[in-house]
DNA sequence: AATAAAACCGACCAAGTGGTCGGTCGCAAA
DNA sequence: TTTGCGACCGACCACTTGGTCGGTTTTATT
């Protein structure tokens, strides 16, 4: 029991500095040394808990950046009332939170893909995962907004929760270069006009 | 004079070979061995035309890159006259070219731009550079487009850019991870939706 | 043919890299 | 107090990295 506490509470602090240096530095560029340096530990403590570096990776991926993307993007969406509001209020959220961190780096999760793209097929997996389960949860609600008519009927679900989704990305990603308030109002504001063209008008 | 022309053609071979496999594997993850090998050239031949991998990287940016994006989404949407039409095929175009690329690792330069984020600040200023000529170039037509009565003269032409651009980077780096037919007529769709809502309406 | 500069070669170096392994330490059960 | 084991240490290994440098080959010029 103890000892299950403690063999956790190491694995979790690996886990955490270890995404916040993969995350900053990119996964590649950041040695299991850095990560241990950070933390005081061996390389000895790091093999006993993690097969290799990929493995870390891995467990990262599910222990921390699934509840991220979850608990930031998805969950606020999920069973809500109107769709579009939803969405709207969600990405003001999520670009707040990203505009007032200082150590922004981008989206944790599109900067993993575009790093692992074509080099880590098994990890790339994982991380298509999540942006699929995000997907599938936009698409849900915007099928349910048709029925509830909030949503017109005519317009493709799958295409705006695509076209949502990468828009997003890209601007997470722009943010770092910069100028990331303004950024992050133009974004929201030109989102809003898109959400508003998806509207269903004139209800019977 | 032929001197010159042999120097720039190796230097060349080595930029093109270069920038194939930086994008395919990273800039971190490529050795200039690497490069080497495929060129069966050796270590003096490199630092004999580059001081540093580096150095090396920021001329295939100035040589390659800055051409590629400005004949691909720059030049095509110059001085044309219905800008929202036009941005429209030009999308349709790059994402055409990009579908049907097997060997696909996503937009050149939002690539670059996330793996150098926060690691070298003067590649990412150099980058930056570019997608500041894109995003002023698109600015400029909306800008026109308004004078000429295509656009509605309420939008903000610098949210609509950032957010075509967003939008655009978000969905290429989507595409590689497969599905990127389906993407790529999902995007562009959407897309139309967006333009059409900053048409100018009513004429008088 | 002689020459000199330009272009290229490849062994070498120091500094890392992911990963191994024999050992140590502290704590709980006996 | 002894014992056993989970947690951790750190020297070590094979290998790769960007970069150097003394030297050789090509090439154009005379």
């Amino acid at each position: 029991m103890d000892k299950n506490l403690k063999r956790m509470a190491t694995m979790q602090r690996m886990q955490v500095t270890g995404l916040e240096l993969f995350y900053k530095k990119g996964y590649y560029n950041t040695s299991v040394d850095d990560i241990l340096k950070e933390l005081s530990l061996s390389k000895g403590a790091f093999y006993y808990h993690f097969q290799s570096k990929e493995d870390f990776f891995i467990s990262i991926i599910q222990n921390l950046i699934v509840r991220k993307v979850y608990s930031m993007l998805i969950e606020p969406i999920e069973g809500k009332e109107d769709p579009l509001k939803t969405i709207e209020v969600c990405f003001e959220n999520a670009m707040s939170t990203a505009e007032h961190n200082e150590l922004d780096y981008g989206f944790v999760l599109s900067n993993f893909m575009t790093e692992f793209n074509g080099r880590n097929e098994l990890i790339s997996k994982y991380l298509r995962d999540i942006y699929k389960m995000w997907q599938v949860n936009i698409v849900t609600i915007l099928q349910k907004g048709k029925t509830d008519g909030y949503v017109a009927r005519h317009i493709d679900s799958e295409a705006v929760a695509a076209f949502l989704i990468s828009s997003y990305m890209g601007v997470r990603m722009l943010m770092v270069e910069g100028n990331s308030k303004t950024l992050s109002y133009q974004f929201l504001q030109q989102v809003r006009q898109y959400l508003k063209s998806l509207e269903q008008r004139e209800l019977v």
